[in-house]
DNA sequence: CATGAAGCGTTATCTTATTACATCCGGGTT
DNA sequence: AACCCGGATGTAATAAGATAACGCTTCATG
């Protein structure tokens, strides 16, 4: 398995991006099936639509490709998707943003830290293990115990710092 | 000046709370009028608002709390007020919960991480410093570069786990 | 093939946040 | 005092994000 640090130069720099969505795509539907969840024609282009790009999208961005396909156009059909989605671990929800980005390797740590480059808003997931040891360890010498948390940071990419992507 | 872990434990433990927000409130006022800013009533009234508990307010709660005093009632009105206060460094606000915590001691570390208890819903502030540069490490090998950080915990604090507050 | 749960669509509504513009107030200047 | 200015305050209107409640359809399962 890659490094982390790998993961988040692979996310940024350019590369075969039909290769890595149809790889996250078939992942996602092989866990699917493990777990006895369907992937719906919604679902499974509601996750197309987040893996087309590395951005994060808003549920309404979602919606309005969706409605645009074809599918419903209210919220709830965005929203249930989405929601599905992240449920499964397919699909991370950015607080900062409110925004929702496809998971590009379910399964590795589910509770990724983001990185989101304010240039060229893409959003790349590094080891969130390390940072939720040394956020529990200060929470515990407090007396407070760590169910969850969310870690976001915004800068710059590697790609965007040397003068913008290709 | 005391451990950050004094802080945590002081935060969720019952404490003359009057003695804490007014403390608070002084020190607020002093950097304001080094920075030569306005703590102007409705500014003022707003920090005192959240200062009352340790809870993290939504803008529509502050601003119910505000209109039933006499000041204005449309929304701008919270937000110019918390956007001041967050502006300099004197209340927080909180990603996941779309909330304004008031700041406790102003000045020491002004990027903190969060630790929010689901049960009693009180907000301390956490050292972040080493958080941060965990965090920064391991994006700095994937060449990403972080401006700033959002750290923010659920989970239960040392009164709550202990079976509740007094 | 009956049936019950899951899925999808709709309408309506709620919460959170911002834009745009009018008015007011305090300080410094003429 | 009259003037002007910028910042602060207030309003109305609307955008953006999210959920509740309800009915119809689909589908796996007995």
């Amino acid at each position: 398995m890659p490094e982390s640090s790998d993961h988040i130069a692979a996310t940024f720099a350019p590369h075969d991006h039909q290769e890595c969505a149809r790889r996250a795509l078939d992942e996602a539907a092989a866990r699917l099936a493990e777990q006895g969840a369907r992937l719906t024609p919604v679902r499974r282009r509601t996750l197309e639509i987040l893996l087309e790009s590395h951005r994060a999208l808003g549920a309404y961005e979602v919606l309005d490709r969706l409605a645009a396909e074809g599918f419903g156009r209210q919220p709830p059909v965005a929203y249930r998707a989405l929601e599905f989605l992240v449920g499964h671990g397919l699909v991370h929800r950015l607080q900062r943003l409110n925004a929702f980005t496809a998971c590009l390797h379910p399964g590795d740590d589910h509770h990724p830290a983001f990185l989101i480059c304010r240039s060229c808003d893409k959003v790349a997931e590094a080891a969130g293990v390390p940072i939720r040891d040394a956020l529990s360890e200060i929470a515990g010498k407090g007396g407070f115990r760590v169910e969850r948390a969310t870690i976001e940071a915004v800068g710059l990419c590697a790609t965007c710092a040397a003068g913008g992507p290709a």
